[in-house]
DNA sequence: ATATAAATTTAGGCCGTCCGAATTTCCAGT
DNA sequence: ACTGGAAATTCGGACGGCCTAAATTTATAT
């Protein structure tokens, strides 16, 4: 039997080690390195981190093999995702901040507010289902809304579709991008693909725009 | 020469050791039980911090006597001071915050908002010069305005009078002020005061309020 | 002048978080 | 089955920040 995690609190730390590990959630356990790069720690650090973790009874730790979060660390993790979405929309959508210079400060904020005042933001935002990149906002109960996304060099050509989730993080990609029109909400259509994963022209805002391959694969979009 | 205390950032605790010390600063050195009682925190550990944040350049102490802020530390203090009550009169007058939760909530947002989030949330709020208790907002430049007040228990009796500032954090005592009316811009009179710091009548929305001596003590007026 | 009390500092410990270096484990290719 | 290299862990050390207990300094009272 584990411990009770909430007996143990989690410090600012352990909240962003949650975050990163079910974002690199996938099929498989994730791996120490994979969370030293993306928090930017030696491995060292990854492993002693996890270990305490484990202790707490946050996630479960297959030694040489990876981590899974238990329900409680997942639980917690989402909370926090649903911390930092919500401070990412209230800052663009009350405060002026654009969608390149929000992550840091939800970054730092996320481990600061309370739960009255994320609710209280939720209310004021009128309990926002998505962040202004397009990532769903997690529910208080964990639960999330997650469209079927097609990504732009997917899409039939001169099929009208609405880009509705940008995903990258990188600042000066994400002022590239909204320069270009191509902001959540923005109606776009694809007019044409190189092979081999050439350029992508897409119509957007009564222009045309030749994207990278790559790019463009950030680009999901939805029906209508 | 001391070492520029920009090179060494400020800890988040460090923030709370310099704020406490501005607010503890009169005409002599603050000392190291004082902070401690401040803080809540043993004075061994007072010392320990002091030594760190004299040798960073934050204070000049003197062994057994006490500390007070270089130029340096004033003005970082001033800048936590500034940023503490922005954040208060944000959360009260944007997000339903009352005046009795929102100190515990900047105590910690405070050390987690970048400047051009203070620069927002001022700009939001058409840069307030006080906070709802009425304390004043201190400038990015450090000034602040300081009216000249008059003490509820000093007050010439049948003078109506503005009340501006309420000097008590006690979040049962604002709870209580603010049901009798008691909040900065209320008009209010002293009518009859009994000798030997004994209760005192105050006209406040109408009506009549006794309140005990040291409770108006805390109500702090201005003229008009 | 000296004893006592109060304030302060020092000493020694603990915990969380990080690192680099050394070691162990795992796996793929021979 | 063996082995080299990658991945993960452990180890030793650092620092911040807190604690208690002991030692030291300063203030006060007789
Ligand atoms: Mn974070
Ligand atoms: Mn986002
Ligand atoms: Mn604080
Ligand atoms: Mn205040």
């Amino acid at each position: 039997m584990t411990r009770d995690p909430a007996l143990e609190p989690l410090t600012r730390s352990a909240e962003d080690y949650l975050k990163a590990i079910l974002a690199l959630s996938g099929e498989a356990a994730v791996s120490t390195t994979q969370i030293a790069q993306r928090l930017e720690l030696s491995p060292a650090s990854v492993s002693g981190m996890i270990r305490r973790l484990s202790d707490q009874g946050w996630l479960e730790h297959v030694p040489y093999r990876g981590v899974v979060l238990t329900d409680a660390g997942r639980r917690a993790a989402l909370r926090m995702v649903r911390r930092h979405r919500l401070i990412e929309t209230y800052l663009v959508d009350r405060l002026g901040f654009t969608w390149d210079d929000v992550h840091e400060e939800a970054e730092r904020l996320e481990h600061a507010v309370s739960d009255q005042l994320v609710d209280r933001m939720a209310e004021a935002l009128g309990h926002p289902r998505f962040d202004p990149h397009g990532d769903p906002i997690p529910r208080s109960d964990g639960t999330m809304d997650i469209p079927d996304y097609v990504a732009v060099p997917d899409l039939v050509t001169g099929e009208p579709m609405i880009l509705h989730r940008v995903r990258t993080g990188d600042a000066e990609r994400l002022r590239y991008i909204a320069d270009a029109g191509l902001v959540p909400g923005a109606e776009v259509m694809l007019v044409s693909r190189e092979p081999f994963d050439g350029p992508v022209t897409v119509r957007v805002g009564g222009g045309e725009r030749v994207i990278a391959h790559d790019l463009a694969a950030m680009l999901l979009c939805v029906r209508e």
